[in-house]
DNA sequence: GTATACTCTATTAAATCTATAGGATAAATA
DNA sequence: TATTTATCCTATAGATTTAATAGAGTATAC
């Protein structure tokens, strides 16, 4: 299931990139555009601003804007950012891999045979689904 | 995330798909057999005995058996029954749809186009391999 | 009728997710 | 330089879900 925080974070980006300019966007206003808790919203922001995905900018004037065109934004990139790995287990993930305890050899493993599959497929989609390609 | 409820429900379908025979297989013999706690797999097997996955037996000479071929079992319909539904968001649910109640349209939501594709090219996948494939 | 093995309900412990609170920091500007 | 604005950061509370266990009930074989 996806986490509220990559939704809310996916409805962030989604509204900053149908943006004409590229000016920053305050919190409070992406918040109330997409009805998301702004208390929330503010960390979603952070990680996404730490994650490589979104620029700031504080005091008067202040805001979150993209930095980068929402055609080069890959949603494999927000997917990481926001739900973490994209395969399913551990011992299938390219970035964040790790093994089964239970596990005594991955090779012969039917989980780890049909999750490979798995994220191969959705890794499909998430490399060639830009932002832009989302918002229209 | 795959729960270890799916996790151990796969590998006990895999184990009972490896055996030669279709005899009933014990609980604990599985258990032991995948590393499952016992009690924990107990619940999964009645969930798929009621899920239509398995057939059971009780008393001597009792247990869990495929109730049909395993190239005729599709993860379609495992991953329902462990996993529960395969998109990631109810709105983009073909067996288990939701209304989002902070998004006032779909259509125009990139949250659900997203999702969308991520959903048809898992049911891809999971409708093109049956537990056959995943033993091998 | 007794041993065997699944069935069912209830409960607990741990982990994760969602959300909020409140103060710290940086930038603009008057 | 004082004030206002808006992000930054840490901590924490509450709710939900997941993982696991306990124990009594029920059907079957022999």
């Amino acid at each position: 299931m996806l986490s509220k925080k990559t939704k809310y974070g996916l409805k962030a980006l989604a509204f900053l990139a149908s943006r004409e300019d590229r000016k920053p966007v305050q919190i409070a206003e992406i918040a109330r555009h997409e009805n998301i808790p702004q208390k929330f919203l503010e960390s979603i922001l952070l990680t996404m601003r730490k994650g490589g995905l979104l620029g700031s900018k504080k005091g008067k004037g202040g805001g979150y804007y993209l930095f980068k065109d929402p055609e080069e934004i890959q949603m494999t990139a927000v997917m990481r950012v926001l739900e973490g790995p994209i395969a399913m287990v551990p011992c299938v993930s390219l970035n964040f891999y790790e093994k089964c305890d239970d596990c005594p050899d991955e090779n012969r493993c039917a989980v780890n045979k049909l999750m490979i599959a798995v994220r191969d497929s959705a890794l499909e989609v998430y490399r060639h689904t830009t932002l832009a390609d989302i918002i229209r």
